[in-house]
RNA sequence: GUGGGUAUAGCUCAGCUGGUUAGAGCGCCAGGUUGUGGCCCUGGAGGUCGCCGGUUCGAAUCCGGUUACUCACCCCA
């Protein structure tokens, strides 16, 4: 059984969904290089301290979700479980800080996370990712809302939603930290019991509890806005009046939180109406302190992630992105023996003229290999008969209107020109 | 890690309160057409009824466990 079974929260893409895939990538190629940022590849496993120093040693993903093993060396390596971390690790590593600033970059490829499964939620997942860093500028912040949202438009996505807060910075949250703590304190009974849990661990995420009877308490609670420093709060509004000079829709929620560390100041999630309880498409922020806190020189900078299945589960769901079906342009028809020698040569001639072309390989009927063209939709078959091939010609039939004409052997020339034409 | 639902052919699913050889549609293969697809007709292949155990004369059906899938919580893309 386990032989045959694929491991939890894990997928196979292949025909049928794998065009889907392509047909994402190329588009994420066009919008990023549209914004000048450029793919960086960095292996799917990384030292087990990037992650747990990156996203924070409090949180979910690195205390029970990371995929940590020794290898043979007694390393302590981990899958990655994002993208960001080693990324910036690529940027110190490589010094990618000393040339021109802002470095922008993009990722794309599987994450990992042991969580249970779920719609929208797996194993491993992909994400495609952008991280600019060298600027502090609140422009890059709405650039990296703009980028994937011009991304799900290419796709022709619909029924989405920006959510946009911000979360201070360490001059500033530790005051508002403590503000919140001392009005939840009072309140504790009142609190699902994973909210008294975190109240002094991180009680910012007291703040997106959807627990109707904490909705209560948290409708009392300070807001962040009225605790902002000087900085963080001329940062958020010119990100917001960025944002509107540039016609984005979105909604401030000063309830949003996000569960890495590192991020400050603005943070952002793109969510879609498509999906079930995990319905986040996309979300990220700036995290001016990360680059530093791997071992940098300070360094601002800002990120997004789009969870690619989630992305391709939402357009699936509007029926987006169907790339068109596409069939052989030949299917050449042969009778065994000598006729299948001479189907073999042509077939090598035209496929080398970059054509697809098939041809059975069961030695079926000519009715099966009829039907075989039929179903593949192949533009042409192409029959190789004794009758014919001794007068050096083949019987080519138009599948669409089924008819037929003689082509001289001798010419392949003209018979790859005429299935060329067909469009390919 | 917690809770609910589900598990029968390649796919989608029937199978009533336990009863003898487990079914349908689609798909696949072959034939009807000894060299011509789509429509139609005929036939065929394909199933440890997720797995283990229990109750029973008898279990796909009832019970327990287990695994997987699925949805939700936690959390997150």
């Amino acid at each position: 059984m386990t032989l045959t079974t694929r491991p939890r929260g894990t997928n196979d893409v292949g025909p049928g969904q794998i065009e889907l895939w392509h047909e994402l990538e190329e588009r994420i190629r066009r919008v990023c290089a549209a914004y000048g940022y450029q793919e960086l590849r960095t292996p799917m496993f990384e030292h087990t301290e990037l992650f747990q120093r990156g996203i924070g040693e409090a949180t979910d993903i690195v205390e029970k979700e990371m995929y940590t093993f020794q290898d043979r060396g007694e390393r302590s390596l981990t899958l990655r479980p994002e993208g960001t971390a080693p990324a910036v690790r690529a940027f110190l590593e490589h010094n990618l800080g000393s040339g021109s600033l802002p470095v922008k970059l993009y990722y794309f490829g599987p994450m990992f996370r042991y969580e249970r499964p779920q719609a929208g939620r797996y194993r491993q997942f992909t994400q495609f990712g952008l991280e600019a860093l060298g600027s502090g500028d609140p422009l890059l912040d709405v650039e990296a809302i703009l980028l994937p949202l011009e991304l799900y438009k290419s796709c022709g996505l619909s029924g989405f939603e920006v959510e946009i807060n911000t979360i201070g910075c360490p001059n500033c949250r530790p005051g508002y930290r403590q503000e919140l703590v001392e009005y939840f304190q009072p309140r504790v009974e009142r609190l699902c019991s994973s909210c008294q849990n975190r109240l002094h661990r991180n009680p910012l995420r007291l703040l997106d509890c959807k627990v109707e009877s904490c909705q209560e308490v948290l409708a009392g609670a300070p807001e962040i806005t009225k605790h902002l420093c000087g900085e963080c709060s001329e940062h958020f509004a010119q990100v917001l009046a960025y944002l509107d000079a540039l016609g984005v829709e979105y909604r401030l929620n000063p309830r949003l939180v996000r569960g890495f560390d590192y991020y400050t100041k603005t943070v952002f999630e793109v969510t879609s109406q498509e999906l079930g309880a995990q319905n986040a498409i996309g979300a990220g922020g700036r995290y001016d302190g990360l680059v530093e806190e791997l071992g940098g020189k300070p360094t601002p900078a800002v990120g997004f992630a789009v969870g690619v299945e989630r992305l391709l589960l939402a357009l699936q769901g509007q029926g987006k992105l169907q790339p068109e079906p596409k069939g052989p342009s030949a299917y050449l028809i042969h009778f065994g023996g000598d006729t299948k020698l001479k189907a073999a040569q042509v077939a090598h001639f035209l496929r080398g003229q970059g054509l697809w072309v098939e041809l059975d390989y069961l030695d079926r009927s000519i009715r099966a290999q009829m039907k075989a063209a039929n179903r593949l939709g192949s533009r042409y078959a192409v029959i190789f008969g004794e009758e014919e091939l001794s007068r050096g010609r083949l019987m080519l039939r138009n599948m669409q209107d089924g008819q037929e004409q003689e082509i001289d052997l001798e010419d392949l020339k003209q018979l790859a020109k005429i299935l060329g034409e067909c469009g390919k």
